[in-house]
DNA sequence: TAATAAAATTAGGCAAGACTAATTTTATTT
DNA sequence: AAATAAAATTAGTCTTGCCTAATTTTATTA
């Protein structure tokens, strides 16, 4: 009887805190690029060492979350999916109820987020949803996954990748530390904001850029691939 | 110059979860009763061995949250009051939030709270605090911490201690346990009922009442410690 | 007061999840 | 293809927070 409960219900729905992190790590590192997803860039992107990332990749491969391939690199099963989805949507979720509902600033709460994500509790993502209006992005214009799984449009152009002369809106940020929205508020950017491409510059790829029609301003390249927009 | 930071600066405000847990326990005892607070009491709360209290006594001493002394039993400090009180402010916050603004029922919301009071943020009570329009009681009737530490007043006769024919009101329940809580939603029992002691029975000290003048019930002696009354 | 029971404490261990250092495997150059 | 560099992996360690078992201390009772 024990043996069939193992056959036909093989996964533990209850994850640790460190493996829910490894969980989202993957899925943005799944969502952000096509790219191979290898130990070393997990261990960078959670400021892990590899060898602790080894270690994780077996137990999130017993729990069959994700399957690990020397080739192809590690991938999500359709459970990993779900679950790391879920994880994203409670984040995105709580980041809308925290500016909105408690008046904290856009670079204030990605780390609350970061810690409220994780807060366990069968319903509790569909309540927070309803009583926020089913909101389809969160305040860094990140599309909020619904409860079937299902999201709105990722936008993927760059303000860098925007040709000279053309006009566009931001979308969505790339980049959610405290440094770079306060530099977006500093230039007074914000989601909507609408900017134009007056001049890209060869020597460094800067770019010289004018926000809501006003003077000219110039930024980075690292700068202008952290700004996602809608053309 | 490091020498000087050690003694100026000898508290360390962020506690590890296991950390907090003992501290709200350890505040629970001290509330509960003027009982000396013993390890075995601390276990059997917490559910754990008393040989990890002991451990952990040495750590919250080392952080001077703590007082040990075997005659006394463990006290806190005034910084580990300090801590403690911010732990069950935002535990009875989030209670407010959950019923109120998420519709859980009574009974779901203390499991839920347990978690979220960790999330650790300097403003996040009192941002949370004003959203909820101040509250003075949570949804159990127990007093909630204001921002300067103060609470409203705290219930302490219970429905046992009611003498018979007497009339009450439901202020505060002792027990957050969904198996009571369910029970007095059977009972259509919630803050704020009126009820009358009808009768003792001496040989197990239960209680004979009336519900909101309704037909009589009888329930256990139990039962009648769990309930905080206003007469 | 001595015997017994209960509580507190110490010693040693275990699992999770991180680390470093050493080694093996894979990729990239020359 | 051989040499070198980079990535992956293994082995072993550390800390936290729990455990059990054994021992010591304190309380209770005959």
């Amino acid at each position: 009887m024990l043996f069939c409960l193992c056959l036909y219900n093989p996964i533990n729905y209850m994850h640790t805190l460190s493996e829910e992190n490894y969980l989202k790590c993957i899925y943005r590192l799944w969502q952000d690029k096509g790219l191979k997803i290898t130990p070393t860039a997990i261990a960078e992107s959670l400021g892990n060492n590899p060898a602790s990332v080894v270690d994780m990749i077996r137990k999130l491969t017993d729990k069959q979350l994700i399957n690990y391939d020397k080739k192809k690199g590690v991938e999500l099963t359709a459970q990993g999916q779900k679950d790391a989805t879920l994880i994203v949507r409670r984040h995105r979720l709580w980041e809308v109820f925290l500016l909105e509902k408690l008046g904290y600033d856009w670079d204030e709460i990605h780390d609350i987020a970061e810690e409220m994500e994780h807060i366990k509790d069968a319903s509790l993502a569909d309540r927070l949803d309803k009583f926020l209006g089913f909101p389809e992005y969160d305040p860094h214009g990140d599309p909020i996954p619904k409860a079937n799984g299902k999201m709105a449009k990722r936008y993927s152009t760059t303000l860098a990748d925007l040709k000279t002369g053309g006009y566009c809106r931001v979308a969505a940020v790339k980049d959610t530390t405290s440094s770079f929205l306060q530099y977006l508020q500093k230039l007074n950017i914000s989601i909507g904001t609408k900017i134009q491409l007056i001049e890209k510059i060869p020597f460094d790829s800067s770019l010289v850029i004018s926000i809501d029609g006003n003077e000219r301003t110039t930024v980075s390249q690292k700068f202008g691939e952290s700004v996602l927009i809608d053309m």
